[in-house]
Formats: C-alpha cells, sequence, structure tokens
DNA sequence: AGCGACGTATAC
DNA sequence: TATACGTCGCTA
C-alpha cells in the first residue's frame, strides 16, 4: 500500500532563511502558524508551520519527523506576514525573524505550581522561637505563600518546610499569578486641557477605525501620554489590545506608575529583564487576548497579539529602537508595518521626530497632532550657551565659571542640579607622559577608558579589561600615565571639590547593582534626596525629577564629533531632551551648555528654541544630498580575523554590484571603527533613490557574489543609522 | 595516541 | 544560532 506521506513545511529558529520539510506522525492534524516541537541536528526546537512555497526540496531520506505541536495559539496569517515582510526587508534569515516572535522558553510555561501555606490548627511537635513567629504571623488562618510567610515571620523558608514537615502547617495550591490584571478605560479619566482633549479626540476616532499613522508632537511636559492613553482606552473599550512601545523600558518604573493611575492596573510588560517564567506566560496571555496592554522595548513588537488594535511608539526618535546584532532593524518602522498588517492605527510620539518622521508629517503622509506647550505649566527652559572659548574651566577642570556659579546658586536655594556628560567612567584615554604612548584595546580600534571606581582600564566595544599598569609598557617609565579628558567619576571629583557640602551621585550603566539598585537611586533623586547628579544619557530619558532646577550640559560638541550629518539629529534631540528635565518643576529651569561652537546650527537652534529652523535646515540638507529620507541607504560591513582577507573581500563584492541608474555604491572603505573584538572591517555603502527596491537589490548582488570563505562575514544593514 | 582550542559546514 | 566534526598543536 502506498500512501502519499503527509509533510509540512516547518521555519525553524535558527539562521536559515527557508522553512524545512518533516513528517507528520499519524494522527496529528498541522496548519500554517501551528506552533511545533520539530528534531533538528542533535537538539529539539520549537519552530512554525510555515505557509507553502518558500521550502526548498530536500531529499527524502532526510526528513525527520514533527516531534510535537505545542498547546499555544497559532501564529496568525497576518503575524506570520509580518515575519515574512521583516525578514525580506531586512535581509535577516527568517529563522531568526522567528525566533524573536518565539522568545519564550516552553518548558517554563507550565513551571512548578506556586503553593501557599496556612495553618493546619495542630500545635507543632517542638517549639522554638522562630516557630511562634510563624504561628503568630499566620495566626489568622490566611493563606500566603512561603516567602511571605518566612518574611512576616523574620524567618527562612527552612522554619516554614520544618512546620509543614511536622504537621502544623499545610500546603495549599495557588492558582497562578495573572500577567497583568485587567486595566480599566474608565479608572481614572485625566483632565485634560483644550489641545489635549482635541488630539484625543482624534486619536479616539482613529482608534475605532482600520490602519492610520499619527505624529503626536509636543514638548516634554505637554501631556503626551496622556492623550495617547485616550487611544489606548478607547482600544480597550473595543475589546482589542494596545501595544505601547518605549525605548530601554527596564528603568521607566515611573511610566508604570503612571499607568496604573489612569487605568487602575498596571499592562504587561515585556523587556529582556522578565524572568523566563514570567515571559513564558506573557506569551500566551499576548496570544490568548487575556493580556489588553503590553508595555515593552522593542522586542514586544513581535508578540503574537490575538486581536491587535493599537500600537503606541514613544519617543519614536530614540535610537534604542534600532537593533544593531542580529536581525538589523528599526523597530519604529516595522510597528508602522505591522499596524499595516492589522489594520490598525499606529501612534509616534516625540517632542523631536527623526527626521524620516517629521518628513513623513510635513508631506500629510502622516496626520500631526501638536501639542502646544502648557501656558504656566511646565515647558523647555530657557536655554544659555557658555562659550568655552571665551569661559574657558581652569585647567584640568571642566566645570565652566558661568556654570560653577549657577551650581552653586541652585544648591544653596535648596534646589537639584543635572549635570549631563555622555562619558563613561574617569577619563576617555590614558597616556603615558614620558613617550605619549596610549593605552588602546587589543581587539579594538579604540583606547581603553578609565574606571577609576573599578581600578580597571576598560574597552567600551568590546568590554576588554586591565588592571591599570604600573608602569608604562613602552617606555617601561613609571607613574607616568596622565588621564585625558573627563568622564562621569572624574566630574564628580570635581564637583565634590566644589560643593564638598552637596549630595551627590553619578548615574551611569556603570553603577554596581544593576537595574534594581539604578531605579532605587532615580527614586531617590525623584524624592530628593540628592542635591546634585551627574549623568550619561540614561538620565535623559523619560524620567520626572520634580526639583531639578538647572541642567548643565558639560560637553554639548561631544556628539558632533564625527561629522555624520546624522549627528546633528541626535544631538539636537539628545540636548533638547535633557534640557527639557529641568523645565517640569513648578519653578522656572535652566538649561546651559557648554560649546566650543555656539555658532553651529544645532546650538544655535537650541538656545533660540527654534525647532523648526533647525529641521527646515536639516531636510534641506538630507535632500540636496539625496540621504534618507529622500535617499535609501545600505550598509554591507565585511569582516574578518585579518585585515586583507576583509579588504579584499570587500573589494570583490563591491566589484560584484550590480549596475543600474538608481544605485551608487560607495567604497569599500574601513568603517568608522576599522577593528573590533579583534575583527578587521571594511564597510561598502549603496545609495539608491527614495522609490527603489534596495533589499531587493542587494538580495539579488549577494547572490552572485563570490561566498565569503574562511573567517570572512558580511552584515547587511538597510536603512543604517550612521550614514558615513 | 589523546587532549583541548579553534574554525567552519550544516541543520529537513 | 548552535552543534558536530574537522584540523592543529601540544603533551606524553
Amino acid at each position: 500500500m502506498v500512501m502519499t506521506e503527509r509533510v509540512v513545511d516547518v521555519l525553524v529558529p535558527v539562521a536559515v532563511d527557508s522553512p524545512y520539510t518533516y513528517r507528520v506522525p499519524e494522527g496529528l492534524v498541522l496548519k500554517a502558524g501551528d506552533v511545533v516541537a520539530v528534531p533538528l541536528g542533535a537538539r529539539r526546537v520549537v519552530g512554525c508551520v510555515w505557509p507553502e512555497g518558500r521550502a526548498g526540496r530536500a531529499p527524502a531520506a532526510k526528513l525527520k519527523t514533527v516531534a510535537e505541536k505545542l498547546d499555544v495559539p497559532p501564529l496568525k496569517p497576518e503575524f506570520i506576514r509580518f515575519i515574512d515582510w521583516v525578514a525580506d526587508y531586512t535581509l535577516g534569515p527568517r529563522g531568526m525573524v522567528l525566533r524573536m516572535a518565539l522568545r519564550f522558553d516552553a518548558e517554563a510555561r507550565e513551571g512548578r505550581p506556586r503553593v501557599g501555606v496556612r495553618l493546619k490548627g495542630l500545635s507543632p511537635k517542638r517549639m522554638t522561637a522562630a516557630r511562634t513567629r510563624v504561628m503568630q504571623a499566620l495566626a489568622d488562618g490566611l493563606v500566603r505563600t512561603k516567602a511571605e510567610a518566612a518574611r512576616e515571620a523574620g524567618t527562612s523558608a527552612s522554619v516554614i518546610d520544618g512546620l509543614i514537615d511536622d504537621g502544623a502547617l499545610e500546603t495549599v495550591p495557588l492558582p497562578a499569578e495573572p500577567v497583568a490584571l485587567p486595566p480599566d478605560p474608565e479608572h481614572a479619566a485625566a483632565a485634560l486641557s483644550d489641545a489635549q482633549a482635541a488630539a484625543a479626540t482624534e486619536l479616539k476616532q482613529a482608534a475605532a477605525g482600520g490602519f492610520s499613522v499619527h505624529l503626536l508632537d509636543g514638548v516634554t511636559g505637554a501631556g503626551k501620554t496622556e492623550v495617547y492613553f485616550e487611544a489606548v482606552a478607547e482600544t480597550i473599550r473595543r475589546g482589542r489590545q494596545a501595544l505601547i512601545l518605549l525605548p530601554e523600558i527596564a528603568l521607566t518604573a515611573q511610566f508604570l506608575e503612571r499607568f496604573a493611575a489612569r487605568f487602575g492596573a498596571r499592562p504587561a510588560e515585556w523587556h529582556s529583564q522578565v524572568t523566563p517564567r514570567r515571559r513564558a506566560r506573557a506569551w500566551e496571555a499576548v496570544a490568548k487576548g487575556e493580556v489588553q496592554v503590553v508595555a515593552g522595548a522593542r522586542s514586544a513588537l513581535f508578540l503574537p497579539f490575538r486581536n491587535l488594535g493599537l500600537i503606541v511608539v514613544d519617543e519614536e526618535h530614540d535610537s534604542a529602537y534600532k537593533q544593531e546584532d542580529g536581525v538589523h532593524y528599526h523597530a519604529r518602522d516595522m510597528a508602522v508595518v505591522r499596524a499595516q498588517l492589522n489594520q490598525a492605527p499606529i501612534v509616534l510620539a516625540s517632542a523631536t521626530p527623526s527626521l524620516e518622521t517629521e518628513v513623513n508629517a510635513r508631506r500629510g503622509r502622516y496626520q500631526r497632532l501638536k501639542l502646544p506647550e502648557r501656558f504656566g505649566g511646565s515647558s523647555i527652559p530657557p536655554l544659555e550657551a557658555i562659550d568655552l572659548r571665551r569661559a574657558p574651566p581652569p585647567r584640568g577642570r571642566w566645570i565652566s565659571p558661568p556654570l560653577a556659579a549657577a551650581i552653586a546658586e541652585t544648591i544653596a536655594r535648596g534646589e537639584q542640579v543635572l549635570l549631563f556628560l555622555n562619558r563613561r567612567g574617569y577619563a576617555p584615554l590614558t597616556l603615558c607622559r614620558a613617550c605619549g604612548h596610549r593605552m588602546r584595546c587589543p581587539s579594538c580600534d579604540s583606547w581603553l577608558v578609565e574606571h577609576r571606581f573599578r581600578k580597571r582600564l576598560v574597552c567600551h566595544h568590546c568590554g576588554y579589561a586591565m588592571p591599570r599598569p604600573e608602569t608604562c609598557p613602552k617606555c617601561g617609565t613609571a607613574e607616568s600615565f596622565v588621564a585625558c579628558g573627563p568622564g562621569v567619576e572624574r566630574l564628580e571629583e570635581e564637583v565634590q571639590a566644589l560643593y564638598p557640602e552637596a549630595r551627590t551621585l553619578v548615574l551611569s550603566s556603570d553603577l554596581a547593582g544593576g537595574v534594581e539598585r539604578l531605579r532605587a537611586e532615580l527614586d531617590a533623586v525623584a524624592r530628593g534626596e540628592i542635591d546634585l547628579v551627574i549623568g550619561t544619557q540614561l538620565v535623559a530619558k523619560g524620567h520626572h525629577f520634580p526639583q531639578l532646577a538647572l541642567v548643565g550640559v558639560i560637553d554639548a560638541d561631544l556628539g558632533l564629533a564625527w561629522g555624520d550629518p546624522r549627528a546633528a539629529e541626535r544631538t539636537f534631540q539628545l540636548l533638547h531632551q535633557v534640557a527639557g528635565r529641568a523645565g517640569r518643576a513648578a519653578a522656572a529651569g535652566r538649561a546651559m551648555l557648554q560649546t566650543h561652537q555656539p555658532e553651529h546650527p544645532v546650538m544655535a537652534a537650541l538656545i533660540a528654541g527654534d525647532r523648526d529652523a533647525f529641521y527646515d535646515r536639516e531636510i534641506a540638507a538630507r535632500e540636496e544630498a539625496g540621504l534618507p529620507p529622500f535617499g535609501r541607504l545600505a550598509s554591507l560591513i565585511v569582516s574578518a580575523a585579518d585585515g586583507p582577507s576583509a579588504q579584499g573581500h570587500a573589494q570583490r563584492l563591491a566589484a560584484a554590484a550590480p549596475s543600474v541608474v538608481e544605485v551608487r555604491v560607495l567604497g569599500p572603505a574601513e568603517a568608522p571603527l576599522a577593528l573590533v573584538r579583534g575583527r578587521h572591517r571594511f564597510r561598502i555603502l549603496a545609495k539608491s533613490t527614495r522609490g527603489f527596491d534596495l533589499p531587493d537589490y542587494v538580495r539579488a548582488w549577494l547572490a552572485n557574489a563570490p561566498a565569503p570563505k574562511g573567517s570572512v562575514r558580511v552584515i547587511v544593514d538597510i536603512d543604517p543609522q550612521s550614514f558615513l
């Protein structure tokens, strides 16, 4: 008896582009979207049954059999189309895009059931002081988890276990903790200004319809969040799910509190810090439609929503939305695509939109909702430039006299100061006074940054660290090193010398204690327990410090150093955002920028408070140069263990570029960081006209180019952030 | 021969 | 991506 064997195409979460074919076991019915476990090589992976047509032909002898169909909702057709779309657009392996959508541990899903304990009514056979405390704490007869019981009694969990064994306590199964409590759209509607109310009405209408894009445009403190919360509320009322994307959500506890104040419950969270168990349960709850609102980092865009009705991208200009490893994608752009495929509205919110979004708004492709500054309320404070050529700080110091005076006044009034310096560690460069030798990373093209607190020299690109040497490795001179330039640690030293009585705090990603500690310190700042905060860019993002009255930017020129056209936009956005930290207090805030080039368009626009003039100028420059969004870019980075291999392959690759009028191929040239983690890098840029299908061009190019040999790797980045 | 380090081909 | 399996240098 010959039967046609039943097979399915399964996309597996590894770096391959096509689904693989598997046999279907007797009695199992599978359709596209089903999540399955399959054998792959020596392991077992979770993949997804893919629509037919993408798989290559595998010899029948190689076929393995699907192990199991997982008991989770299937991926929906529009979600599968989204995954395909992202893979096709980014040129990332389809399997790796799927991996982002299946990023949960199927085993962790069930986990061990939670158990609680309560009194059983019997007395323990033996009594100790700790046991007495436990019995008293549980005297009300209510159920508690072991951890709660131990904490309330001030003992360890082992005492609880002892009492269970003794028969004095009994265990009871506890229902799994819900991923998130249902948010109530009517819980506490905010009082909105007229402008906010008008914008909210427009967004509520959008939330009732299909695909649309709105730019919610307003300065820090103008109340963008309250406005898009109304769109979220409308989405919940209509029984659909909302996704709120935030940059670096792990740090924005304040956002979750604001959400809870409006909706009576926190949203479900999705970011890299969420534990595997919670992750697995959140994934499933989102797929089943049990969660109404997710607040997440860019990876939340790859959650399997059952009924997605709204996407919000807050701080849409933020560079954290661009994923730079694995699959290179921009979450804001992909969010627009997902909204379109789901026929859902999307809201992009920012005080300083990306140039791409600004241009789309000016062209009318995106609907702009402008929130004016709140009259009499908070707004961006006036910005003052301090010309470092005229008022330089004393030698070996970084705070200029005018800024120093302003800090002293502010502290004297009992108000807070934020000094912004986007440089971690003590000093960015260590050199030998005797021979001029500079301490550099052995495997990157970069200087080692001194971290004095950790007593090490550290590479910020690869993590290499070494103790600060006693003698110069080049000339052997002892005690010859000098630290060049400031980092936040060094600035703290200066601040402590100038204002010994001030309570100071350095906030950077190096803070010992991780995210938890950082949250705690941010709270302490918000409570006013700190007078002077020294911070890297993480202080710029989404934290409200009510008593902050003065922001000092130590080196406003820092971001402009590379001459990348995007650097101007970045610097403008960052400094605007940092300055905005001082505008939220009831008292008038003040922001001072230390710069060597106050006449630079970025500084001039910031000082004049003329955002539109800045955009006009940048847009004109981009248009002139044919740069995004008036042209398209793709970057191909060729890396290898040695320079000649990388350069040779890059040259052959560039030579193989199909010649068409719409595309100019530039390079290869040494990449901006020519050596990273011991790999030499060359870069080719392809620049095309706006309407051209650049991903498709690059795909065809790579298909006909010589295959990389040996250690050579080629990484494609469509829409790279850097234009150099 | 036997071991680990490292590099590269391959997964249905 | 992550694993298996090759090659290589080293020890014994």
